[in-house]
DNA sequence: TCTATACTTTGATGAATGTCAAAATATCTA
DNA sequence: TAGATATTTTGACATTCATCAAAGTATAGA
């Protein structure tokens, strides 16, 4: 994984309130964005925002299904991500190279 | 560790020219300040202010020795937050729960 | 004690961000 | 086709942020 695209998921996990309904997708086997909105109070337009972002960072999926549309959490995403930081901080020169 | 201290970890990795500094001191047994302004042409207080935010989160480590500030990475950090994530990322309700 | 070097802090600036209200779009149902 | 419900888009606003230049602080060495 590129830095670039370390540094979006980064960003998209750096609000608050954007984890926090990462999380509370990731928690239920599946949600819609209705849920979310009763769930945190706060409009849908800020709502669609947050998942848009989580949806652009490939952290979620969203899928339509009539007037709805359901969001499931992607954990491959984060397992990927965790491995590319554990990477960038893992490599030092010279320190017991062998 | 909490979300909060996620969100924070999350902030600091989000900027890339951050991301690249702390990547570059990862690299390194050890850098000092000047050796990371010289490396990313930026001014000596954007590259204070980069690893301040860094340093706040837990990302590295200074340590002042004469003139210099010494700057090290601290892996660990990294590595409990994505155990953080990867804990958040991976209860499902209802799913598979066995 | 003066000067040079290393780093930090401050003030300013343009860009990005989180939020809301309201308008727009999509889909269902009567 | 009209009205209701679900979501997105747009426009506005206050806040945060990355950056620089310049002033300030700390340490070393002459």
């Amino acid at each position: 994984m590129e830095r670039k695209e370390v540094a979006r998921i980064s960003k998209a996990l750096s609000d608050p309130t954007r984890l926090q309904i990462y999380e509370g997708i990731s928690n239920c086997k599946e949600m819609f964005c209705g849920q979310v909105v009763e769930k945190y109070g706060l409009t849908p337009g800020t709502i669609s925002h947050h998942l848009k972002i989580l949806a652009d960072a490939n952290l979620i999926e969203t899928r339509r299904e009539g007037q709805f549309i359901y969001l499931k959490s992607l954990p491959e995403t984060i397992r990927v991500y965790g491995q590319a930081l554990a990477k960038m901080a893992g490599k030092r020169k010279a320190a017991r190279s062998r």
